[in-house]
DNA sequence: TCACGACCTAAAGTGAACTCGAAGTCGGCG
DNA sequence: CGCCGACTTCGAGTTCACTTTAGGTCGTGA
């Protein structure tokens, strides 16, 4: 299949199936005339990487799940379902995550206090002393690029 | 109180402080020599900042909902509680996407199908044949922000 | 054969939320 | 009075996941 037609069928753009392939997320080979040509097999690999990313995931963690797939050999339903296995415990946590957040937030909404020091909101984790105050932790998929954890002061 | 105690006590870079008054998000008095001194107030607007950060708003809405606060007066704890009801509403929903995602994943985990028409991990809510393939929608919180809405096509 | 859409590369741009660095100034303690 | 750390501004850099643009090539239906 022609990139066009990849894409079209992944609900992709062309230009993020090139960024994948330069990323090494996915393969393809080209035609005498320079074109890249892509197996079918790549439909599910950009289906894999939609649904990760739904999860929370880099495309680096991304990569290196699908490093995990065997290498000879096209990888069948079961090896797919083996890789996203692991985002059940992480969609749980992000849950859990949240209902803490949620349950503090209850417990301060009355109150209006925002205290820097001891309102749960502020704290999800209870103290944290050790990491300096503020909440700092948050489910990865949470957590937003552009905004570092605080460098090592 | 000085720049740097004001982000001591609020557990944020200097920088940070600055950026955010940059933004239209926290004032200050300047001394004669042109350094910033910041009113008590100031972090209690900190914490609202970083307990709606958690929250998943970006500082556009935090500004926003801030701009909601008595002009003339000192916000009391009530106004602070007031703004941050609504980011209950915000977590459930959060926590309920969530966790449709994860209910999808354990109907697709046994099949290893990733179908990209038919899998509901792929596709979330449904169809959501209009606004084409694949899953485009996320809790705000889990947008990233690198990762734009397919522009129009 | 030729037109035209689909494709190519490489580099630069986007947006959020900051951080970092350079070059210079302030302020409070001794 | 002098020192030195804390402060100032401003512009550029960072991360992620792409998109956009410019300038050029491929491939296929008429």
């Amino acid at each position: 299949m022609a990139i066009g037609e990849t894409a079209g069928r992944a609900g992709m753009a062309t230009s993020a199936l090139r960024f994948y392939e330069s990323e090494g997320l996915i393969r393809s080979e080209r035609t005498e005339g320079g074109q890249r040509r892509y197996a079918r097999e790549v439909l599910r690999r950009l289906a894999f990487i939609r649904a990760a990313q739904n999860v929370g995931l880099t495309l680096d963690e991304i990569r290196a799940a699908m490093a995990a797939l065997p290498a000879g050999r096209t990888p069948t339903p079961a090896d797919w379902s083996r890789l996203s296995a692991a985002w059940r415990t992480r969609l749980d946590e992000q849950i859990e995550g949240l209902m803490a957040l949620r349950d503090g937030l209850s417990s301060c909404i009355g109150c209006g206090c925002l205290s820097l020091r001891t309102c749960r909101l502020m704290n999800p984790g209870d103290e944290l002393a050790a990491a300096g105050p503020g909440a700092n932790r948050l489910p990865s998929a949470l957590r937003r690029p552009g905004r570092p954890g605080r460098p090592a002061d």
